[in-house]
DNA sequence: GCTATCGGTTAGTGGCACTATCTATGATGG
DNA sequence: CCATCATAGATAGTGCCACTAACCGATAGC
C-alpha cells in the first residue's frame, strides 16, 4: 500500500508518518520508483505500536525509539533497555542526591534480600524504586513505604501472569513486542484497576456510616 | 522565611517559585512590606508536593493545579478530580472512538459486575481502563486482556492497604494529601516493583535452562 | 496530456515548563 | 547614613518536544 492508505488505515496523518520515518521510528517503505514506496502490514503494525506507546503508554518518542531499536536487534537483551524506557517517570538523579537517596537504596536492597528476588545490582527499576521511596519520605509520607511488601506481593502475582502471557508467544518478534506492550500497557491497566478498587473499597468500608459525607465521598476514596 | 531560603531548602530556583505563585500552584507569601514576603512551613511542604507530583508522578502542572485546588476545597469529593488528574495517561477520547471502544466498555462493565465492584458508572478510571483494553486489542495483544482478573486481584489487595494507610491520617488536610501522594507515587512504586518482579520471575524460570541466552536474558524478562 | 498523489526536504507552530531581565523598593551591615 | 544586596512583581524570551505546513520535482493513472 502507499502512504495515503497507511494513513487512512491507521488514522495517523501523512506528514506525521513521514516524520516518524525521518526519526527512524518507522522503516521507510520499499521504493518501487524514485517517488513511490510500498508499505506492508508490518509498517501498519509498527505504526499502531508507536501510537499506543505514545498515547496510552505515555512514552516519549525518544524512549519509543530506544525500545524499538532494542526490539529490532535479535542479540539485545531487552530487559535493560526496556527498564530504562519503561520508566515513564524517574530520571530523578538530580532532585535529592543526598543521604536520603542512599538510605532509600539500602531499603530497596533490604527488600530484595528479604523477598529473595534475584535481580541485578543497580537494576534501573531498583534505582527508580529508591527514587520513589526517597520522594515519599521527602514529602512526609514515609509511612507509605511500609506498604512496599503488600505492593511487592501484588507485583509478584502480576509478573507471573505477565510471563505466562509472554511465553505463549512463539516468534521472537512477537515475544519482544509482547514484552513491550505488556510492560507499558500493563502498567496503565493496573493503574486504572487500582483506582477503581480504591473507589470500591472506600464505598464498601464506609457504606455503613456517613453515606456521602465528605470523608466517605472524598477522603476515603483514593490512595 | 523569605523566598531565598525557601529556594535553598527546597532546591527549587527562585524564579520557578515565583512562576508557581503566578500560576496559583503555590499561595503567595504573606507580605510584610511592599517587597518582602514571609513563607512558612506550609509553603515548603506544598512546594515539595508539587515537585514530587511533577518529577516522580509525571503529572503536568495543569493536572497538579487541578488536584491541589480540589485538595484545598473542604467540600470537594476528592476522588473525581483525582481520578482525572491521576491519569498520567489516557485522555484517549480521540484515537479509536469506534466500536472497539464500545466493546471495551462492555468488557469493563462485565468485569465490574463479575467482581461486584461498586463504582460509579462512567467513572473516569473505568473509561481509562476501556481505553487501555481497546488499545491492547488494537495492537493485536488482546490476550493480555485475559490477565485483567489477575491484575484486579492484585489491585484489590493494594487498594486495601492504601486505604488502611490513608485512614491512619487524622487531619483532613493530611488525609487528602495522603490520597494524592498515595495514588500518584503508589503507582510509580508498583511499577518499579513489577519490573523488578519481572526480572526475578524470568531468572527463576529460566535459570535451569539456557542461562544468559537471548530468550532468557531478553524476551522473558519483561511483559 | 493532465491532474492528483507521492517521496523527500526545510522551515514553522503550539504547548509546556521554565528562565532572564528589568524596575522599583526595601532590608542589612559597617 | 550609605553602599550593597535581596526582593516583589511584571514582561519577554528560551529550549524542548511532537508535530504540521509548504514546497519541489517526479511519477501514476486516467
Amino acid at each position: 500500500m502507499r502512504i495515503g492508505e497507511l494513513s487512512r488505515r491507521s488514522g495517523v496523518p501523512v506528514p506525521t508518518i513521514k516524520f516518524y520515518v525521518r526519526e527512524r521510528l518507522l522503516p521507510a517503505g520499499e521504493l518501487t520508483s524514485p517517488n513511490q514506496a510500498d508499505y506492508g502490514p508490518d509498517h501498519e503494525r509498527r505504526l499502531r505500536l508507536i501510537r499506543v506507546l505514545l498515547e496510552v503508554g505515555g512514552l516519549s518518542l525518544a524512549a519509543i525509539a530506544e525500545v524499538l531499536e532494542a526490539a529490532d536487534d535479535p542479540e539485545q537483551p531487552v530487559i535493560r533497555v526496556l527498564g530504562r524506557a519503561a520508566e515513564g517517570v524517574p530520571p530523578l538523579g538530580e532532585g535529592e542526591a543526598g543521604p536520603e537517596l542512599e538510605q532509600a537504596r539500602e531499603d530497596v536492597a533490604e527488600l530484595l534480600r528479604r523477598r529473595g528476588w534475584q535481580v541485578d545490582e543497580g537494576a534501573s527499576a531498583a534505582e527508580s524504586l529508591a527514587g520513589v521511596v526517597a520522594a515519599l519520605r521527602g514529602v512526609g509520607h514515609g509511612g507509605l513505604v511500609d506498604l512496599m511488601d503488600v505492593y511487592a506481593d501484588a507485583a509478584e502475582k502480576v509478573a507471573g501472569a505477565d510471563l505466562d502471557y509472554v511465553m505463549s508467544r512463539v516468534a521472537r518478534e512477537e515475544l519482544v513486542e509482547g514484552v513491550v506492550v505488556g510492560t507499558v500497557l500493563g502498567e496503565a491497566m493496573f493503574g486504572a484497576l487500582r483506582r477503581l478498587a480504591h473507589e470500591d473499597v472506600s464505598v464498601r468500608r464506609y457504606e455503613s456510616r456517613a453515606a456521602g459525607g465528605p470523608l466517605a465521598g472524598g477522603g476515603a476514596a483514593g490512595a
